[in-house]
DNA sequence: TAAAGCAATAATATCTGATATTTCTTAAAT
DNA sequence: ATTTAAGAAATATCAGATATTATTGCTTTA
């Protein structure tokens, strides 16, 4: 689980596009399992996704297998493919790992970075806040770019960890929080603005106990937040 | 979400035995990489492979892809597949990694740990001490069981940490140290003994700081001995 | 009526072979 | 020596064939 080169690799000098179907219909089914398009517990027939992803059977399956190594996908054996189920626990211990891993690369992102570091921290924050306001302001219209916003936002801050594993593991962590947070369709905007700020500005300020406490909150009341929505469409 | 017992197969619990050569081929090929008999950045071109391990190309993509998603095997965009090389840096993130899940996950464990949790733990610890002793009477015949005890006494002890998620990542992450002990083949017997005792102690004793510091101890010895022993194959 | 049995259907797992495209190798040319 | 061009090798992808297994629906039986 380390190679996320769409994602990591900053967009300047991208080498060469990874033009290949199987890579493009990676990304896809990806993309739908996060956001819904693909519910929790589907099963993933070969025939269907064939005509829906224009793959052949066997560019699916590798796909498949490579999803189901992430943990997107379940692979039962002899029986095909499902879209991982969701579930409260499960939800939960993606949230305490993401808490811990994230913590921690903070902490060394913290101590560690450079001035190149920080340039990017600004960046990132600036053009989060600036989606943040307009989500504010009941323009909902482009959710996606805001959470893109978010996650460069988070990974700028971890991003001087030195650790290219940790990276690739929080990246995934992060993708299967995402899913929840879209499953649950619920946002809790005003809050994690000032947690945001709380973050932002005690990791320029080099004071690592307060960014890691911040960040720690926030994912916490987002864990919160989202398991009360989750209930709630339980039992309604 | 409880995954429910095979069906067709008796309720002896047997790890159930996927009889598909994707499952096998996967498991060999991931037990060749992480003792060695793929060696770092060696190519895997698929013709090859298909002789080896008497498996279809198809069968062996889905299988190069898991273990790319696994991160043992690195997928070039139309250069095919290649073992994941190893470096000093990698090792370290690789060891700081599981320090950081480990240690957190026997916090958990022994802070959750019921009687079954103990038994086995008493169990696992109990039959790695007859390997040691084995090994350091120079019996080093079978360096695989010692490490598959060595495995099963620290899963034993983080296996009450109450997190799948948690224990999927650190088994990955400890296969991934695995094969860098492997690569240097070097063992430093006697004190990992005493180390293990230490956890193992510890743990019994539900006392967790001293636990995780051990533990981590542990860890950070066996990396320093390994990186010692990855220089001195580096610069004979 | 419910459970058990069984045939028909659907879907998976796997291999082979074909094709287009890309990368690698080698040898000629500047 | 560096570049270039042709040929060989390897990958990425798809389609089709087969064997095996799972699912479904109907029938029988208790």
């Amino acid at each position: 689980m380390i190679a996320k080169p769409c994602r990591n690799y900053p967009t300047t000098h991208m080498t060469k596009q990874p033009s290949t179907v199987g890579f493009s219909t990676y990304e896809r089914i990806k993309h739908d399992i996060i956001f819904g398009e693909l519910a929790p517990g589907t099963k993933l027939k070969l025939e269907a996704l064939r005509t829906r992803y224009a793959a052949g059977v066997s560019t699916l399956r590798e796909t498949l297998n490579r999803l189901a190594s992430d943990g997107f996908v379940a692979a039962e054996e002899q029986r095909g493919f499902f879209v991982t189920p969701v579930s409260r626990e499960d939800l939960i211990e993606i949230a305490n790992l993401r808490v811990l891993l994230e913590c921690h690369a903070l902490r060394e992102s913290v101590e560690n970075g450079d001035a190149d570091w920080e340039g990017n921290v600004v960046a990132a924050h600036h053009k989060l806040h600036l989606m943040e306001k307009r989500m504010l302001s009941g323009d909902e219209s482009e959710k996606e770019t805001w959470k893109r916003c978010d996650w460069e936002f988070h990974l700028a801050l971890i991003q001087a960890c030195n650790s290219r594993n940790l990276l690739g593991l929080h990246s995934t962590l992060y993708d299967k929080y995402l899913r929840y947070q879209m499953l649950v369709l619920t946002y809790r905007g005003a809050v994690a603005v000032v947690e945001h700020k709380e973050i932002f500005d005690a990791a320029l300020a080099r004071d690592t106990a307060t960014a890691t406490r911040a960040l720690e909150r926030h994912i916490l009341n987002g864990l919160e937040h989202t398991l009360e929505a989750l209930d709630k469409s339980a039992n309604p």
